[in-house]
RNA sequence: GCCGGUGUGAUGGAAUUGGUAGACGUAGCGGACUCAAAAUCCGCCGCUGGCGACAGCGUACCGGUUCGAGUCCGGUCACCGGCACCA
């Protein structure tokens, strides 16, 4: 018979889905639980890519070997379906963005199943499904009543072209993550989630997880904790301004000061400044530029001197001037800072224009040429009055304790965090659930109204005004308060996307609770995520924000445990056949479906399995999916061949145990690239060897989990199914003795001064004596031997002997 | 600039974490089968010299530790990813 994928892969699908295979969740608490998890996807119109199957075969394939483990396992999929790319559709094509994303679904749906994925298929998740996004409002009011939710007007980031607010997160080098257009600063008002208030608690909380560590390291650059003092300087305006500095040690060389242009005290000193007008051109240059904008300009310094208001250094009593410059930041630290020219290099770029002193405060460089910035052991204090021979690191502590002793100032850690914007002018997004009284202020709306389902509008259209599609909707606007019971208007922003992925791992626990976003049981049972793959470029967005929703949950009682992921790894993505990102204008993209129509699901399983380290980046190669294929066709060969003998057979024994060793191994560790190889070189030793029906067995249950279809379809043909009377992937994953993966025999490496200069064929665990006689006895050994007296001997049992020489007297 | 990572045949990549570098696959070459081709099966396949047995060299580059280094240490170069006027 030859190897019908087509025919072998539909049969089986149909019977999976049949009898439900997957959804076998027992409940049986007493066995363990694993809950593997991938991100789910964001339903597209393209359809499946290549890029979503290697983390989702990779996943499958644990699933699977956990299944055959004897775990109890959850492995779901679901939808992330709001967002722009279906808006846009839905306006462009005109057809309502929820029947585009049910269009959308129903294809994904249909091309995750074609490739065989064991997805417990009753527990599918929908971001927009009104019975999913219920739960996503209640997490905000949760939010909002314990003050994490709050709204303030704000300079935002605002696209241009999509005109929308982004998040700091969806600016990529100064234009739109989306679409690529300009992004400029604008006033808006706007909803924020307070995610600073668990900056400290999202590092520290890192040191128990097994995430990879470059995900690790790279949330906490993200998070940016830094350790510092706040300084309070008098101004001659009879005030105090008060700045962050993280070297306090250098306060003797502040020379001058600058503000932020949006700080208050511009404003504040305005009949004190004789410049103003500068003052105020500046201002409004500067609030005009977006933020990428002022980070371009950073070879050239500029700012406005405050003439009329002059700071006076604390530590010395001198008094020096200050200027306004977007150098600063309003939106971290205090927005204003001490200027140390000599130990600062954009202090001193900027000193260096504007002619301010530059006083050396720690020994080691020449400050008049360039700022000395190190900041080590080595450097000593000078021109510092009290702070004087001690070194950076001395100093500091000495000076931070003489701020608070003269009340001038104290210690104080900073987060480069901003709070989380959460409101978008949208229509496809979750409506916030909050209610806008004249009297009352903002209200929740009450528990028992959720959801609140978006309405139906005429135009998805964003306005150009900036209000979301649903402002013009007064009917749908005007409501009453639920506090007061008097006229009040809805909140007609909706939530970002990251709000419906930042807790969907919950729902997929109990995914048809409509009490509570999922049941206490549920809960206990499943909580941990054992383990979550995903891309890198979710590290400081969904992955940091869903730790943050996690947490709240956590502490309001909701959510058993305090990190929602145990371990997090990561994959590499899939590049086009010349190892360029695939994309339509490269016309390099290659589509699932024309894989499994030409090879079959299980050759696209296994090839981009095989296809590279799973943590790395891969190209795709056409011939090496020939290869896979070729694999699997010897399998298929090999099976249709005699066999006898229910036990591994004598040749092929020890290759088995190892095998079976090496891919349960390489499972757990994701290289599931060796895991092949090694499934593979068995393959090899069978075709030399012949196999057994007990080797031929091992081989179908290890390979199950990569090619599961037709490895169900010879576990029938070859009689497996009927004597044991379950499918393949319902059987136990074989185990290995390790005792039996090394042969009677081994070969070991004889060495010379260190030098390779041949090979020995010894007992297994044979002692120095015996591996040096047998070493003394190969030719080549021998004639590097002669007229040499052998004076240390390095053995290493079963792998080599090195053998030290020198001449014989 | 800061943080993280990578560098191995023509090629994708292996190497039990200091112990025979190049597993497995692709491409290539040779053979069997065939009228022929495809498919399949068998064999070869780091570089240099030699008919050959064999010898020398070889994991980006320079140096070090070690009986022994792709692996550890110091330095250099190149590339990739993240952050970036964060005081």
């Amino acid at each position: 018979m030859k190897y019908d994928f087509t025919a072998i892969e539909k049969k089986w699908q149909k019977k999976w889905m049949e009898e439900k295979t997957y959804a076998a969740v027992t409940g049986d608490t007493s066995r363990p639980k694993f809950y593997g998890l991938v991100e789910f996807p964001y339903p597209s119109g393209n359809g499946l890519h290549v890029g979503h199957a290697r983390p989702y075969t990779a996943m499958d394939v644990v699933a699977r070997k956990k299944r055959m483990d004897g775990y109890n396992v959850l492995f779901p999929i679901g939808y992330d379906a709001f967002g722009l790319p279906t808006e846009n559709f839905a306006i462009k094509n005109h057809i309502h963005p929820a029947k585009v994303t049910h269009d959308n679904v129903a294809n994904f749906r249909k091309q995750l199943q074609m490739l065989g994925y064991s997805f417990d298929w009753d527990r599918e998740v929908n971001t927009t499904d009104p019975s999913y996004y219920k739960w996503t409002q209640w997490i905000f009011l949760q939010l909002f009543k314990k003050g994490l939710a709050y709204k303030t007007s704000m300079p935002v980031n605002w696209c241009t072209s999509c005109k929308i607010v982004l998040a700091n997160e969806e600016v990529v080098d100064g234009v739109c993550e989306r679409c690529g257009g300009a992004v400029i600063r604008k006033e808006k008002s706007q909803w924020m989630l307070k995610i600073t208030e668990y900056a400290q608690r999202l590092i520290d909380d890192l040191d128990g997880l097994d995430f990879i560590e470059r995900v690790k390291t790279q949330q906490k650059n993200w998070i940016g904790r830094s350790t510092g003092a706040e300084v309070d300087f008098k101004t001659t305006a009879g005030d105090t301004l008060t700045v962050f500095t993280t070297r306090p040690d250098t306060l003797f060389g502040a020379t001058y000061m600058v503000i932020a242009p949006e700080h208050a005290y511009v404003k504040k000193w305005k009949d004190l400044i004789t410049n103003y007008a500068d003052v105020e051109a500046y201002v409004a240059e500067a609030g005009r530029k977006s933020d990428f904008e002022r980070t371009e300009l950073v070879k050239d310094k500029t700012g406005v001197r405050l003439e009329g208001v002059r700071a006076i250094n604390p530590v010395n009593g001198k008094e020096i001037p200050i200027f306004i410059s977007d150098y600063v930041l309003v939106s971290y630290g205090t927005g204003a800072i001490m200027a140390v020219p000599a130990h600062d290099t954009r202090d001193w770029e900027f000193a260096k224009k504007f002619g301010c002193e530059i006083i050396e405060v720690v020994q080691g460089g020449d400050v008049q040429k360039e700022a000395f910035t190190l900041k080590d052991d080595t450097g000593i204090m000078v021109n510092s009055d009290f702070l004087n021979g001690l070194t950076v690191k001395e100093a500091i502590p000495v000076i931070t304790k003489w701020l608070e002793k003269s009340g001038i100032g104290h210690e104080k850690v900073n987060f480069k965090l901003r709070d989380w914007v959460f409101s978008r002018q949208r229509y496809w997004g979750e409506p916030i659930p909050l209610v806008h009284c004249d009297k009352c202020g903002w209200v929740p709306l009450p528990e028992d109204q959720l959801p609140l389902v978006l309405p139906e509008v005429d135009s998805y259209e964003p306005t150009d005004n900036g209000e979301s599609p649903l402002a013009p909707m007064t009917d749908w606007v005007n409501t009453t308060c639920p506090c007061c019971g008097g006229p009040a208007k809805r909140e007609t922003d909706t939530m970002p996307q990251w709000a419906g992925s930042s807790w969907y791992f919950l729902r997929y626990m109990d995914p048809h609770n409509d009490k509570a976003l999922a049941s206490k049981e549920a809960l206990e049972y499943w909580s941990p995520v054992d383990w979550y793959n995903g891309g890198m470029e979710h590290t400081t967005l969904h992955l940091l924000y869903s730790r943050f929703w996690h947490k709240f949950l956590y502490d309001i009682g909701v959510v058993p445990t305090k990190e929602p992921y145990k371990k997090r790894t990561s994959h590499g993505m899939i590049l086009g056949e010349g190892g360029e990102k695939m994309s339509k204008s490269r016309g390099n993209v290659v589509n699932p479906n024309d894989i499994v129509d030409e090879y079959g699901a299980d050759t696209m399983r296994t090839y981009i399995m095989f296809i590279g380290d799973f943590e790395k980046a891969a190209a795709w190669s056409a011939n090496a999916v020939k290869g896979c294929k070729r694999f699997l066709d010897r399998v298929w060969n090999l099976g249709e061949m005699e066999h006898t003998g229910e036990d591994y057979s004598p040749a092929n024994e020890a290759a088995v145990h190892k095998a079976i060793k090496k891919v349960s191994e390489d499972i757990e560790a994701m290289k599931f690239n060796t895991a092949i190889a090694a499934l593979m070189a068995l393959v090899n030793d069978f075709y030399a060897n012949g196999a057994s029906r007990g080797d031929m067995k091992a081989l179908i249950l290890m390979l199950s989990p990569f090619a599961p279809h037709i490895c169900e379809e010879m576990w029938e043909n070859m009689g497996f199914a009927a004597a044991e009377g379950k499918m393949a992937c319902q059987m136990a994953w074989p185990v290995y003795d390790e005792s039996k993966t090394i042969a009677s025999e081994v070969e070991m490496a004889v060495q010379i001064q260190g030098k390779l200069r041949g090979s020995v064929k010894v007992p297994m665990d044979s002692d120095e004596a015996t591996v040096v006689a047998a070493a003394k006895a190969v030719d080549k050994v021998a004639r590097q031997l002669e007229g040499m007296e052998i004076v240390k001997v390095i053995h290493v049992k079963n792998k080599l002997v090195n053998l030290i020489v020198k001449p014989a007297k």
